[in-house]
DNA sequence: AGCATGACTTAGAAGTCCATCT
DNA sequence: AGATGGACTTCTAAGTCATGCT
């Protein structure tokens, strides 16, 4: 895989695609094309699984065909309601043969009092009947080769249960387990008792997140402070002094000022918008264009603010680190069942105006300012509740253990809750992590046999299993996402997989030297455009030209499909699976491939680096993880370039030495000269290194240009497959992960070894 | 039974920090 | 010592997906 499909545009400037012309496209009175008539839907529903096992002849399966085709021209009103129906049989259908999902999350054993190590964990044998969803928990068969003193059957039997292959139990005595405190300086405390391994506990069934939750509440933003006397804004040319409320989101403006947002016909006019609702009836008289309005002053001022900041002094740049770390340690952290756990955003987000991405219909909106009065706080009954400011109250104090989050909002632009929750590095987000990890891998062991299916569907004689096939192929070819419908009008238009348009792909029968080539061409998560031509089967291809038929180009292009018939489908297939699933498990198998394939055990350090960062590249291609190229791109490379030309000369330099120094060393062949020979020698190594590691560096750079591997890394990759690799090649962890991440994967740094297989 | 909503994960950009170079 | 730029951290928007309600 190389990456080669992949355009490399942009985000698509918001505001300069034509993509007007179909927003709203009513997806429901759409005219004309397909339906399906039901009785001959349950026909043939009966007549497939009647013959399911004979093979279709070519034949039949072009009658199939033809009968398909003809049943897309009736209208498309009876369309809609067969869509309808079809769900619902779809619904009660899917009864049928579901897997039994066993045991839940509930806390089998209180993790408190740090628990003796138990293997994987994830005791098998629900100990409670099962409530609601609860796959998963069995699910980690993570084999504990090397535990400190293994003890507990229990573990084993659990082992065996989910782990056909080895069955090695060496015990080896538990390997770094503490983390040297005295070395991080601060925190006296001696708790973070040597960094827990929650990892080694079991986890709940009973659907619980907790039994215990205390902390101390959000960091509000701080007040508004209003502008000094001396900063003045201008309506149409003449001063004018607003009130606190107006000047402060003025402020927002100003602030922005040099951002290309403010530029934007929708950002100006939600802005104004809601700037004039700030203002007193006076100034709302007044001021009624924003053309007139001058922000300069305001603008000037806050970068001085900024420069003045850097051009701080020592003491009062430590004095300020000191109070953010002070406020760190009253409210960055939380008890959770007798642990104490870092919390993730702390802080409650500060007023200012909306930025959405890509062309977002509510961009500059103002994100109002959050009180207490709008604040859930979410803690233990028994815990010591966080107490609001002074003179204000929480809008609501609840005590659920059944959510992870400590604090919540409701947002004013989309209406949408916000969270405060943990760090990625705690319990609690680590075992979901985890789980996430071996729900891929249990796909890994069923993938072929989902393949197969869907392929099979793609001769199904109802058009919602093809297009359920068709899609699911994307998604697990392509990576692509599921695509949930969206609200119009309410976010930027983006697309996924079940949500494409017929105006997203185009078909090529014939491109180039290819045949069946399906241009994909859409905006999806954050506005990041996908492009990408890719050759397919004649099947997929022939089922597409069918699904467009009668189409508009703003038309669905699976019209019979959407996540959450799709989901359910493969809820059916394998439990706990879901369209996102197909991402992790392709995502971390093409990692782990790549680093199979391009890791020579002759590589130099800087060489097998390069070869993860290849391997980690080609899997942020495959999801199409993006970045606009940093703007200092083209400075950094080229000093970069510098430093390589100069590395040059001075090899040659070394070099041309070293000749010398052979030549004399062959006319005196004395001490003196070997010796001179011996270091120029080692001279010309070691610049050759240093030179090569500059290569490796401009490649890799160069590569990365506008490819973001972080996001891929951090959400995509089993972490144990990179464990394993530095491991396996005796190269240190540091090298791939830094100090976050590793707080994150502790557990599978903990856990891997070197012969971890995803 | 469809839809709205809540909870949680994934995402790129912006902001800050810090090492290295000049 | 100050500037520079890249690495790391923070921020919060934008997804996914299951659920609970009507």
């Amino acid at each position: 895989m190389s990456g080669d499909h992949r355009n490399t545009d942009f985000q698509v400037n918001p505001g300069s695609k034509t993509n007007d012309s179909h927003k709203h496209k009513d997806k429901h009175k759409d005219k004309e094309h397909r339906h399906k008539d039901h009785k001959k839907d349950k026909e043939r529903e009966k007549a497939k699984h009647s013959n399911r096992e004979g093979r279709d002849s070519e034949k039949k399966q072009r009658d199939k065909e033809k009968e398909l085709k003809h049943s897309n021209g009736s209208s498309d009103k009876h369309r809609d309601k067969q869509k309808e129906k079809r769900r619902d049989e779809k619904v009660k259908s899917s009864h049928i043969d579901k897997p039994k999902r066993e045991n839940e999350n509930g806390y089998a054993s209180p993790p408190h009092i740090k628990s003796e190590p138990d293997d994987n964990g994830f005791d098998p044998s629900p100990k409670h009947k099962p409530t609601k969803r609860e796959r998963d928990d069995e699910e980690f068969d993570y084999k504990p080769k090397k535990v400190k003193k293994e003890d507990e059957k229990k573990a084993k039997k659990r082992r065996q249960d989910y782990d056909d292959e080895e069955e090695e139990e060496d015990i080896k005595p538990k390997k770094k387990t503490k983390v040297k405190k005295g070395m991080d300086g601060k925190k006296p405390k001696k708790e973070e008792e040597e960094k827990w391994k929650w990892w080694e506990e079991e986890r709940a069934t009973d659907g619980s997140k907790w039994r215990f939750l205390e902390h101390k509440g959000p960091v509000f933003a701080l007040p508004y402070e209003p502008l000094p006397q001396h900063i003045r804004f201008y309506y149409d040319g003449k001063q004018m002094k607003l009130n606190p409320p107006a000047e402060e989101v003025a402020t927002f403006f100003a602030k922005m000022l040099d951002h290309e947002y403010t530029t934007k016909d929708i950002f100006r006019k939600n802005f104004f918008k809601d700037w004039r609702k700030e203002m007193t009836p006076e100034e709302k008289s007044k001021i009624s264009d924003l053309n007139k309005c001058n922000f300069n002053e305001m603008s000037e001022y806050f970068k001085a603010q900024s420069e003045a900041k850097k051009q701080m002094s020592k003491d009062e740049k430590l004095k300020i680190k000191e109070e953010n770390e002070r406020i760190l340690q009253e409210y960055g952290f939380c008890i959770m069942d007798n642990h104490k756990e870092r919390i993730g955003n702390f802080r409650i987000e500060p007023p200012g105006l909306f930025r959405g991405r890509g062309d977002h219909p509510k961009m500059g909106m103002l994100k109002r300012r959050i009180r207490p009065e709008d604040i859930i706080i979410n803690c233990s009954k028994d815990s010591k509740h966080p107490k609001p400011p002074a003179g204000t109250r929480w809008k609501e104090l609840r005590h659920d253990n059944k959510v992870t989050w400590l604090v919540s909002w409701t947002e004013n632009i989309q209406g949408s809750i916000k969270y405060i929750m943990l760090n990625p590095s705690s319990r609690i987000k680590g075992e979901k992590d985890w789980q996430k990890y071996e729900t891929a891998r249990r796909l890994k062991k069923c993938v072929e046999r989902l393949r197969a299916q869907y392929r099979d569907d793609w001769k199904s004689k109802e058009m919602r299993i093809r297009q359920r096939a068709v899609a699911l192929y994307f998604i697990d070819k392509l990576a692509l996402r599921a695509g949930n419908e969206k609200e119009e009008g309410e976010t930027a238009d983006t697309v996924g997989c079940c949500s494409l348009r017929v105006e997203h792909i185009n078909l090529h029968p014939k491109m180039d030297d290819q045949e069946y080539v399906v241009e994909f061409d859409f905006l999806g998560k954050d506005s990041i455009r996908y492009y990408n031509k890719i050759p397919v089967e004649k099947r997929v291809f022939k089922n597409l030209q069918l699904f467009l038929e009668n189409k508009q180009p703003e038309d669905d292009l699976f019209d019979r499909l959407n996540t959450s018939i799709l989901n359910k489908h493969l809820q059916e297939l394998m439990d706990g699976l879901t369209a996102k699933v197909f991402r992790t498990y392709n995502a971390s198998i093409t990692l782990q491939q790549q680093l199979n394939a391009l890791t020579s055990p002759d590589d130099n350090l800087p060489a097998k680096i390069l070869s993860y960062n290849r391997a980690n590249r080609a899997v942020a291609v495959l999801c199409n993880h993006q970045r606009a190229p940093p703007k200092t791109f083209e400075k950094s490379m080229q000093n970069l370039q510098t430093k390589i030309d100069d590395k040059q000369k001075q090899l040659a330099t070394a070099r041309k030495q070293l000749k010398t120094a052979k030549a004399d060393h062959k006319a005196s062949h004395d001490d003196k000269s070997k010796k001179m020979v011996e270091m120029k020698r080692k001279a010309v190594q070691r610049i050759e290194e240093q030179l090569m590691k500059l290569q490796m560096q401009a490649t890799d750079r160069e590569e990365n240009k506008q490819i973001a591997l972080g996001t891929s890394k951090l959400n995509y990759l089993d972490p144990r497959i990179s464990v394993a690799w530095c491991k396996k090649w005796d190269i240190s962890i540091e090298k791939i992960y830094n100090k976050t991440q590793r707080e994150k994967f502790a557990w599978a740094i903990d856990m891997a070894e070197d012969d971890f297989e995803f």
